[in-house]
RNA sequence: GGGCGCGUAGCUCAGUGGGAGAGCACUCGCUUCACACGCGAGGGGUCGCUGGUUCAAUCCCAGCCGUGCCCA
């Protein structure tokens, strides 16, 4: 016997367990010549599972589930990265409390004890993606810094390095001044804030070197970096400035000679015209300096305080404070023109949250443009298919202008670099130490000392990898060959450029084939308000709370229903609760076919049922059958939600397993045998349909309801193909018009709600009234009806009518009816149908409708005309009889 | 500044070149033998604004207004 509710939190948890400790969750063991692959997007180590994370790994259980029941081998591939800066940040962070800093234990210490941390604590996120229901293969589960993945990732930097696809180069790259590292472009958030406008007065040199008396005005929105000018550009169309061109500047506080060069990105609408030029610490004037020539000089140390190039006085103060002594310095100089607001985007570190500064170092790139050119073709052939298409624009965008990825990172946690260094910085890039050495020797011609390069590789560098590695790459395993290229990866769009670009890079490089055949993006969850959640608004809903208060399956069923391609998930706590009662509204049809002693029949045979109910439940089975497989094979996974909902509430529920009640308590043992076995058979093909969005409810239920062979997750998908029923459809539609219509006759009589009243229909079809024949029961029940039939003669006095296709439904209530409200009822029936009405009548006396139009929907038009003028003569006849009353 | 998206019922959102939908909320009625996390019925929208294309526009196009995101 069911339990009267479904508790889920004593399910979940044991039913996650029988399936992962029977092996369900494992790939390789169909016979399926197909494989369905989905690699998870690796979650940082670091991390606990949050809203987005929740939406991302329902979809992908979901497509995970129905392709294993499509009877695919399917393979989830989990794991989770090492997030080299985070990881660090992590450890050091507890090492602080001992007063311990990392420098303390040396770098192999410091490394052991990351993985102690690790071990201990890395599980959190594949732990809770289990609370989730996700069926990922764990047996398989990989981390970046597995053994595995790093000699993928080593092989791949010293190929890409032989290949000249890595280099080693001196540009300017974004430095965090807290963490010490360089960090790529992706890594820094541009933030938008309010920040000042410095103009200062550059004295221009004379032409013996004295200060001429002329001024350029320059503006800068980082004072402190006026130490390290090289230039000042002008445009070279700017007349005020012609002259100038070819002159130089005394550079303030340095007394520094540079010149006023002439360069296109100095723009004449913008303040002064003139711009300082900074090669060392800006982007755009590292260019400048390039295209002029101008002298690179950097002012600022690890830390962003002023280096020892900088006069005496500034030596050592950091780069805000330098800002404040620079501006009263100038000031006092009078060479301070003028402050003004000024709005500003400041780039900030994503781990660290201080401003980032553009610092000049050396350091490894990985050649993205030219590994772009593939990536950016697959695409374009459809190798790959964005779902939502719309979001290849801003694939081929950033791939198009892609810079080159700086990989190498000044932090110990990750996979340190390939190379080696000779005596005068030159690199070895080899795969151990013995063959940089000798390869060493050979350049040098002689035994010389090397030291290994102490950078590692950007943790995405080794994520890019990911489809491929955690598959055994680069060795040749039996999973390489079956699971890869992999069918879909599933993910945010803001993750578009760090894992699908590079995955997409990677892949084709080395394995000659796309990564994955689709990507699908889903959207951001964002709070009920649509705003993005955060910990600071305070906002933040955490998946594990909704999931220990709602239970799972209504949680994933909330975030599936919301899943609409292209738009944002709001979440609301009323909506998780709607899908709650959905749970518990299953659980409730399983109990009451429990009760009636509906239990699976072996060889049920749906093709052969002879009721009509039956028939077209059957039939309506296998149409939601039809509509969650499109949904699902488009992504829609709103679609499959909506299919699932609505044929299990509002139409198994609400309608078949009323319409069984008069059948399960009646007299024909036939009928009663059939109908049982039915619905039996209807609620598993709703615990198979759902259980894709839903897996707990379904499982449970599948369990408890009868002895089965096996677990419904490995269960096959429903072939419903040919099972459709056009006549019961129509015949149950009727059915189903007819009680609705009686209803609200009912209710907006105010009849007791206890009363038995008669039917009569006025000017029935012999098909309509067979029809009431074979559905009488159960009209009588549902619309609580004692009699009905065809009307004898005249329609009674006190007759309330309503209009049903051809016919007029006539209930007889003599004593008991309103004549006002029955006609005010009437009235607003007419005119509802007036305006409809006209409208057609205006549209089929239109001569370009009808010549135009295509026949069907001129028809199709004058049909409707008709029936609604018919049933308004229906109603007109009803409240003349009404008149003499 | 460039790009993308959104604006449909009180709220959150589906949807379609030819009859405006769902969930929640709301109103009314119901201890109907699966379920009050329920059942039945109902009210509520000039589909942002202005033009254009079309026999026909909520849907396609243009402009505008509002709003959100990404990039610089």
């Amino acid at each position: 016997m069911l339990d009267k509710n479904y508790t889920p939190a004593d399910v979940e948890q044991r039913i996650y367990e029988q399936w992962e400790s029977s092996g369900a969750f494992a790939c390789g063991k169909s016979e399926s010549k197909d494989a369905y692959t989905i690699v998870i997007p690796p979650p940082n180590v670091t991390g606990s599972l949050h809203m987005g994370h929740a939406l991302n790994n329902t979809l992908q259980d979901i497509m995970i589930r129905y392709n294993r029941m499509l009877g695919k081998d399917t393979l989830w591939q989990p794991g989770t990265d090492h997030a080299g800066i985070a990881t660090q940040m992590v450890v050091e962070r507890q090492m602080e409390a001992e007063g311990l800093t990392r420098h303390d234990l040396g770098r192999e210490k410091f490394i052991e004890r990351v993985w102690d941390w690790k071990a201990e604590s890395g599980g959190t996120i594949t732990r809770q993606l289990r609370r989730l229901g996700a069926s990922c293969d764990w047996q398989r589960e990989r981390f970046t810094m597995d053994e595995g993945l790093s000699k993928a990732v080593q092989k791949v930097f010293v190929e890409l390095h032989k290949s000249g696809l890595i280099y080693r180069d001196k540009r300017l790259v974004n430095w965090d001044p807290m963490l010490h590292t360089a960090i790529s472009d992706l890594e820094v958030e541009n933030k938008e804030q309010n920040g000042k406008m410095w103009y200062f007065k550059y004295p221009v040199e004379g032409p013996n070197g004295e200060p001429s008396g002329e001024f350029v005005t320059v503006g800068t929105t980082r004072p402190e970096t006026m130490l390290g000018d090289t230039g000042v550009a002008v445009h070279p169309d700017d007349e005020r400035y012609t002259d100038l061109v070819g002159k130089n500047v005394v550079l303030p506080i340095t007394g520094r000679i540079i010149p006023i060069v002439a360069d296109e990105y100095a723009d004449p609408e913008k303040g002064s015209g003139a711009v300082k030029i900074t090669p060392a610490h800006d982007f755009n004037d590292f260019e400048v300096g390039k295209r002029c020539k101008l002298e690179i000089i950097n002012v600022l140390d690890h830390n962003a305080a002023i280096n020892d190039v900088a006069p005496q006085h500034l030596r050592g103060l950091d780069r805000f404070e330098a800002r404040d002594a620079i501006v009263k310095e100038m000031e006092g100089l009078g060479l301070l023109e003028k402050i003004e607001e000024n709005a500003m985007t400041v780039p900030y570190g994503d781990r660290s949250g201080v401003v980032i500064e553009p610092w000049l170092l050396d350091q490894w790139f990985v050649d993205a443009e030219t590994m772009a050119v593939d990536a950016i073709k697959a695409v374009e052939d459809g190798r790959t298919t964005f779902h939502p298409k719309s979001y290849e624009n801003i694939y081929f965008d950033w791939m198009r202008n892609i810079q080159p990825w700086c990989v190498s990172r000044q932090i110990w946690w990750g996979h340190q670099i390939p190379a080696w260094y000779g005596p005068d910085g030159h690199p070895f890039v080899e795969y151990t130490e013995a063959e940089a050495q000798a390869a060493a020797d050979k350049h040098y011609g002689k035994a010389v000392e090397i030291a290994r390069d102490p950078d590692v590789l950007d943790t995405w560098f080794s994520s890019a990898l990911w489809p491929f590695s955690t598959l055994g790459w680069p060795d040749d395993t039996p999973e390489v060959k079956r699971y890869y290229p992999t069918d879909c990866l599933v993910t945010g769009f803001d993750i578009i450029f760090f894992w699908v670009a590079r995955m997409m890079m990677m892949g084709l490089h080395f394995m000659d084939e796309v990564p994955f055949k689709d990507v699908y993006i889903h959207a951001l969850v964002r709070d009920e308000k649509g705003q993005k959640m955060s910990k600071s608004k305070g906002n933040v809903m955490d998946p594990l709370d909704l999931i220990d208060q709602f239970g799972c399956d209504a949680v994933r069923f909330t975030m599936t229903s919301q899943a609409v391609q292209g738009r944002d998930v709001k979440l609301s706590i009323s909506r998780i609760e709607g899908y709650r009662n959905f749970v518990t509204k299953i659980w409730n049809a399983a109990r009451y076919a429990e009760m009636n002693e509906c239990k699976p029949v072996a060889d049920f045979d749906p093709a052969k049922v002879n009721i009509t109910v039956n028939r077209w439940i059957i039939s309506k089975t296998a149409e939601a059958v039809g509509k969650i497989e499109t949904a699902i094979n488009t992504y829609r996974f709103n679609e499959a939600a909506d299919a699932g909902y609505h044929f299990t509430w509002g139409t198994f529920c609400d309608w078949y397993l009323e319409f069984t009640k008069p059948i399960l308590n009646g007299d024909d043992e036939a009928a009663k045998a059939e109908t049982r076995a039915t619905m039996a058979w209807v609620f598993d093909q709703v615990l198979l349909m759902l259980h894709p969005i839903m897996p707990y409810v379904t499982e449970e239920l599948w369990t408890q309801i009868t002895e089965r062979d096996g677990m419904l997750m490995l269960q096959t998908w429903p072939n419903l193909k040919g099972l459709e029923n056009a006549d019961a459809d129509a015949e149950m539609d009727w059915v189903v018009r007819l009680i609705s219509t009686v209803r609200t006759v009912r209710s907006e009589m105010n009849v007791e709600p206890k009363a038995q009243l008669t039917l009569r229909f006025k000017d029935a079809s012999a098909a309509t009234l067979a029809r009431l024949d074979a559905n009488r029961d159960l009209i009588h029940r549902l619309a609580r009806i004692q009699d009905s039939g065809a009307l004898q003669g005249e329609v009674e006095k006190g007759s309330v009518s309503t209009v049903l296709d051809e016919a007029t439904v006539v209930l007889p209530m003599s004593g008991i009816i309103d004549v006002t409200a029955e006609k005010a009822r009437l009235d607003k029936e007419v005119k509802k149908l007036e305006p409809e009405i006209m409208k057609y009548e205006k549209k089929l006396s239109n001569q370009g409708f009808l010549a135009k139009a295509p026949a069907a929907v001129v028809t199709e038009q004058t049909e409707r005309l008709e029936g609604m003028k018919a049933d308004r003569a229906k109603l007109d006849e009803a409240l003349a009889r009404l008149a003499d009353l």
